[in-house]
DNA sequence: CGGACAAGCTGA
DNA sequence: CAGCTTGTCCGG
């Protein structure tokens, strides 16, 4: 009689059961696979994730499984759930779903491999590939494909890109080019029976990939790659683990390598003029400049381009403290008070506060516990007016909760939501590129630099005559100058030693705890060598020299019931 | 998590 | 002491 260790799908109960395998099942209710078993009165779904334990309980002392859904993660992503775990300081239920399909699957279908090889490839990324991984620079407008394809020389590859529209649009290219390719999650099954290429976005990372030869990140830098809900696991960090445990190598590319993927790997880098090409021009404003326009961020500059009315331009502002309405990035509620449901506000010092009773709290979402927001109802109202009136033709307000298409525009003001839902420009203009510079988050500086990144792949290379306008008191910041200079190696070294100083990521582990119940959960942690954790009433930083020492201190916490906690290793901003 | 059951509170 | 609420434990 075989014993299956099943771990049920149920939210709040971290713990695994012993349940014999009736004869009939034997063939599919293998290790990794989708089930429904019988647990205290009622069914629920659940992972087989050990198969005979040592210490599993008398045969005839067990219920039988009750069905067998389907195929589940491979022994290898299961093991891996079970390292993300600890990792991301989550539960290991999380992850499983995540290496799960979401639809259920009976069968797996027969590969599809072809094992071609095809060109163009890159002689840069085959080198990388060939050492064993490493960092890909690329400048902002460039085609990302003849590195996969050097990759895919190697067997089958893992391909992750930070949004799932851009999965479909590679993945259809490398399909043209004679592969045969996986989508996923929607060609889940597929990518089990085997292809040539698994591509995907974050949720990709845990894609099953028979025989993985090779791992590409497109855009490492992404912020889209790490999820914002919690656990805060970010796909690059679980491909560069799924790699090594493979012995694949991981090839990061990147117009603007994070210090993360520098600490993984050699750099390889286009010559100077070859990157030079693929950024556009970029006219620095210094704001500090003795000028009568001084405190708006209207700039002569900037007006020159909105009356040119032959060009696209679109404007970025971020006005922190300023918000007025909010709404959860991940699950789309408006952010209220948990005490007097008055909708809340975000303050400077990044918190939520009620304007009705004072009451505060961590920026968290109460319906989700994400920790990101979309900026409803931001200061640019004003700013718009100011604009149309200075430009002499419409200008269109773009937030992250309007349409995800804006209306046709000459001129589009906007949160940083703006880069993201206007498909083409001639001109962006940060117009207060410094509220980003001195954001009060560890990473500001690299987030920056993304942000630009993307404005890049907006007006297009210089040769097409795009320019990015960066209005800044701190014209020689060093991420203004490696945007100026199309050098985005200039803000490496101060920032490393900088976080080497401080012990930040990626040479020391950071974690942030807050929500209701962190007290008393924090309070639940035993103390262990290595580990700090600093904080006041609902709001704690936990600190170690590395990741899983942190994770796993972190997970002996006992959350208090009914907590709303959020967990967030290595926390976005 | 959700059900079971035990212990505590209330009202006549 | 029934009837209800709240708390704690446990599931294979």
């Amino acid at each position: 009689m075989t014993v299956a260790r099943v771990l049920p799908d149920v939210t709040g109960l971290d713990k695994s059961f012993d349940y014999v395998v009736p004869e009939e099942m034997a063939p599919t209710a293998v290790l990794g696979a989708v089930v429904r078993i019988e647990l205290s009165g009622r069914r629920v779904g659940g992972w087989i994730v050990e198969i005979d334990p040592s210490d599993a309980r008398p045969a005839d002392t067990l219920k039988p499984i009750a069905k067998v859904t389907g195929v589940g993660p491979s022994a290898d992503l299961l093991a891996l759930t079970e390292w993300a775990a600890v990792r991301w300081a989550g539960r290991r239920r999380h992850f499983l779903g995540a290496a799960s399909p979401d639809r259920a699957v009976a069968l797996v279908p027969a590969s599809q491999r072809t094992g071609r090889v095809v060109e163009p490839r890159s002689p840069a990324s085959t080198d990388l590939l060939a050492r064993g991984g490493g960092v890909l620079r690329l400048p902002p407008s460039s085609d990302p494909k003849p590195a996969i394809m050097s990759a895919v020389a190697l067997g089958p590859t893992l391909v992750l890109v930070p949004a799932v529209d851009q999965a479909m649009l590679i993945g259809a290219a490398l399909r043209r080019a004679g592969l045969s390719v996986a989508v996923v999650p929607n060609e889940w099954a597929a990518a089990a029976g085997g292809v040539d290429v698994v591509i995907g976005s974050r949720l990709g990372a845990w894609a099953p990939c028979p025989g993985l030869a090779a791992v590409v990140v497109i855009d490492e830098h992404d912020d889209a790659l790490q999820d914002e809900g919690s656990p805060t696991w970010h796909a690059r960090d679980l491909v560069i683990e799924r790699g090594r445990r493979a012995g694949a190598p991981v090839l990061l590319v990147s117009p603007c390598p994070t210090l993360a993927a520098l600490e993984f790997g050699p750099l390889v880098r286009p010559p100077v003029e070859r990157e030079r090409a693929g950024w556009p021009i970029v006219d620095v404003i210094d704001r500090s400049d003795d000028e009568p326009w001084k405190r708006s961020p209207v700039t002569s500059k900037l007006i020159e381009h909105l009356r040119d009315h032959d060009r696209v331009v679109v404007c970025v502002t971020n006005t922190p403290g300023r918000a007025r309405l909010l709404a959860c990035r991940a699950c789309r509620a408006i952010t209220r008070c948990e005490r007097c449901d008055a909708a809340v506000v975000l303050t400077d010092d990044e918190r939520l506060a009620c304007p009705r009773c004072e009451q505060g709290r961590p920026p968290v979402c109460l319906e989700c516990g994400a920790g990101r927001f979309a900026n409803l109802r931001p200061g640019v109202t004003r700013l718009r007016e100011e604009l149309e009136a200075a430009a002499g033709r419409p200008v269109v307000e773009v937030t992250g909760a309007g349409p995800e298409r804006p209306a046709d525009a000459g001129v589009y003001i906007g949160t940083e939501a703006v880069l993201h839902r206007v498909g083409r420009a001639d001109t962006v203009a940060f117009l207060d590129l410094d509220r980003e510079l001195l954001a009060p988050r560890y990473r500001a500086a690299e987030q920056t630099l993304a942000l630009i990144v993307r404005a890049a792949r907006l007006v297009g290379p210089r040769a097409r005559g795009g320019r990015l306008l960066l209005q800044t008191f701190l014209p020689h910041h060093e991420v203004v100058q490696a945007a100026l200079l199309a050098d985005p190696g200039r803000i490496v070294d101060a920032e490393r030693d900088q976080r080497r100083m401080l012990g930040l990521p990626p040479f020391g582990a950071l974690a942030e705890i807050e929500g209701a119940g962190s007290d008393e959960f924090v309070a639940s942690i035993p103390a262990v060598a290595g580990v700090m954790i600093v904080g006041a009433t609902g709001r704690y930083v936990a600190r170690a020299d590395d990741w899983m020492l942190l994770g796993a201190t972190i997970n002996q916490g006992v959350r208090p019931p009914g907590a709303r906690l959020r967990i967030a290793v290595d926390p976005p901003r």
